[in-house]
RNA sequence: GGCCCCGUUGUGUAGCGGCCUAGCACGCCGCCCUCUCAAGGCGGUAGCGCGGGUUCGAAUCCCGUCGGGGCUACCA
């Protein structure tokens, strides 16, 4: 943590734009989105609506190599499924149209020849196997890797007569000796960086490297505060540099943290499936959740009254209390217990009709419901879902526990450790329970006959005085059979209340069915 | 290797020289509640990386050391 409230001495131009400050994220659709986007963009986009300013999204497709198709609209899908909405981007358009660097290639062309023309950059025609082969001599002798300047003064012809010569030219920035390598950071404050070595800005296919495209896009889009991960230390003074060439004034910059893995490496897609945002939504988690959760790594939660933390909270509480200052530069572990935790917080904190229809894409998915369940079929899943709603720490879980309540009586699916756990004295627990319940009255009262009198109250006192008293069996015992002739399962939704549901005719099929069975 | 960033219980964090016999939350363990499982209530476990300073006094300041991480691409 730094003790310096640092602003740039002077902002950058945002004049014509909207919006008093201006904060992007800028993803490459490489594949599936990372969950350190969302990281970022919920910092960014906190800052943004704090200050009253712009959020935007800005694709940065500038290595054709690693660029997949389906990437940027899962990007757009797993944000805004977040509720990280921005104000411009590629999809909904802006002042600074377009907002792929694919589409701004002419963008970045006078610029290039600017710095061509000052000296600032030069032509470069080293061939890959060349390069390749200068830092692996480097390192041989253990000297710093970095261009050997092979090319710097040079006219085509002149470098054409020397060997690992290639016919599409780079461009690299010509830094000085002397170049700055501090810079203030709103997170970290005053920072020192490595020295770069002569950076690549144009590449030979006419994309520009993020460098060069990353400092003109910001510019051009009016970005006020340039908020990414802590990787990009090392190559602040290469932008710094890159804007003092062109005469512009650098934003504000906030080196978040990474997130890490468990063993602290840089939290990746591969050692770590959850680090890939889709991940989360398959997972039956709550959009909501993972969004406090990610509120909740390198920053400090609010205190209550008495001194306890809040770690429970929704994005406009953590706006409100915003500030970089706060942001702890150690890189946190992302490790899902809290989350789980809080998944199961915001699930009990849903309004049960929300909670109930959160549920119906994964129990159509697992194939519980079909494709347009019937309003009985849904009127009945609204009130299983009451019953299962403190029960549940993902979306996901809710298959095991509702299925029962959705199968024909005779298909009950009886497990093998339910049926294992059943002793002796099942077939008289399920015999009494039988005509306990037989007993009871089965009409329908009320408006419409919607009032069954088959309650669970009824229910249980009819099923004690049966089992526990008649049979004299402990109640943490005599319900075991019940629970298992009803739901098929050793851990089920309350046995009375999953009854009443299932009504009595079903109720004492399934019973008999699982008698039959013994 | 070089340069840079970082170092409080298992995890996330509070702490800005005395209020710290280091607080809170999650996790874990135990107990209570209880028809199972949860939820809920109560209690417990565990930490200032190390070594030197500075100071009456250091988790807090300084130096060193060790450890972790990042960058070192015609990737971002």
């Amino acid at each position: 943590m730094s003790d310096h409230t640092s602003e740039p001495a002077a902002a950058p131009d945002t004049s014509g734009l909207p919006g008093p400050v201006r904060l992007r994220v800028a993803p490459s659709p490489t594949g599936d989105p990372h969950v350190g986007t969302a990281y970022m963009s919920l910092f960014n986009l906190a800052f943004a609506r704090q200050q009253g300013g712009r959020f935007l999204l800005r694709i940065e497709d500038t290595d054709r190599a690693r660029f997949r198709e389906d990437s940027e609209q899962q990007v757009f899908d797993t944000l805004r499924w977040l509720g990280l909405g921005w104000d411009e981007g590629p999809d909904v358009g802006g002042p600074c149209a377009p907002y792929r660097q694919s589409e701004r290639l002419t963008t970045y062309r006078p610029y290039v020849e600017r710095l061509l023309a000052d000296g600032h950059a030069y032509r470069c025609w080293c061939s890959t196997e060349r390069l390749a082969e200068m830092r692996a001599d480097q390192q041989a002798c253990k000297q710093p890797t970095g261009y050997d300047r092979l090319c710097l003064g040079k006219s085509e012809e002149e470098r054409r007569a020397l060997p690992g010569f290639s016919e599409t030219p780079v461009v690299r920035m010509r830094v000085p000796d002397d170049v700055d390598l501090a810079f203030e950071d709103l997170i970290r404050g005053r920072l020192t960086a490595p020295r770069p070595d002569d950076q690549v800005i144009l590449k030979a296919d006419g994309f520009p490297t993020y460098h060069l495209a990353v400092v003109v896009d910001d510019h051009e889009m009016g970005i006020t505060h340039v908020v990414r991960g802590e990787e990009w230390i090392s190559s602040t003074p290469k932008h710094v540099l890159l804007y003092r060439w062109l005469g512009l004034t650098p934003p504000a910059f906030a080196h978040m943290p990474l997130l890490r893995n468990e063993n602290k490496s840089k939290i990746s897609k591969r050692k770590n499936p959850e680090a890939r945002l889709t991940w989360f939504e398959e997972q039956g988690y709550l959009p909501e959740a993972l969004v406090n959760f990610l509120g909740l790594l390198a920053y400090p939660p609010a205190q209550d009254a008495d001194g306890n933390d809040v770690e429970v909270f929704g994005f406009e509480d953590f706006v409100a209390r915003f500030d970089w200052r706060e942001v702890n530069p150690v890189g946190p572990i992302f490790d899902l217990k809290k989350l789980d935790w809080l998944n199961g917080v915001h699930l009990r904190a849903l309004e049960p009709q929300d909670f109930t229809s959160r549920l119906l894409p994964f129990l159509q998915r697992d194939g519980v419901l079909g494709a347009a369940p019937s309003l009985g079929e849904l009127g009945r899943l609204e009130q299983v879902a009451a019953l299962i709603q403190t029960r549940i720490a993902h979306l996901t879980e809710a298959t095991e526990l509702v299925a029962p309540f959705y199968v024909a009586d005779d298909a009950v699916e009886v497990a093998a450790d339910a049926r294992a756990q059943l002793k002796d004295d099942a077939p008289a627990v399920l015999d009494a329970a039988a005509d306990a319940l037989a007993a009871l009255p089965d009409e329908h009262e009320g408006l419409l006959g919607s009032e069954p009198t088959f309650r669970a109250e009824a229910i249980e006192a009819a099923l004690r005085g049966a089992v526990v008293d008649g049979l004299g069996i402990k109640p943490k015992f005599a319900f075991g059979p019940l629970r298992t002739a009803v739901s098929g399962r050793r851990v089920s939704p309350p046995l009375f209340e999953s009854m009443e549901i299932l009504g009595k005719t079903s109720t004492l099929a399934r019973l008999a069915a699982l008698r039959a069975t013994l």
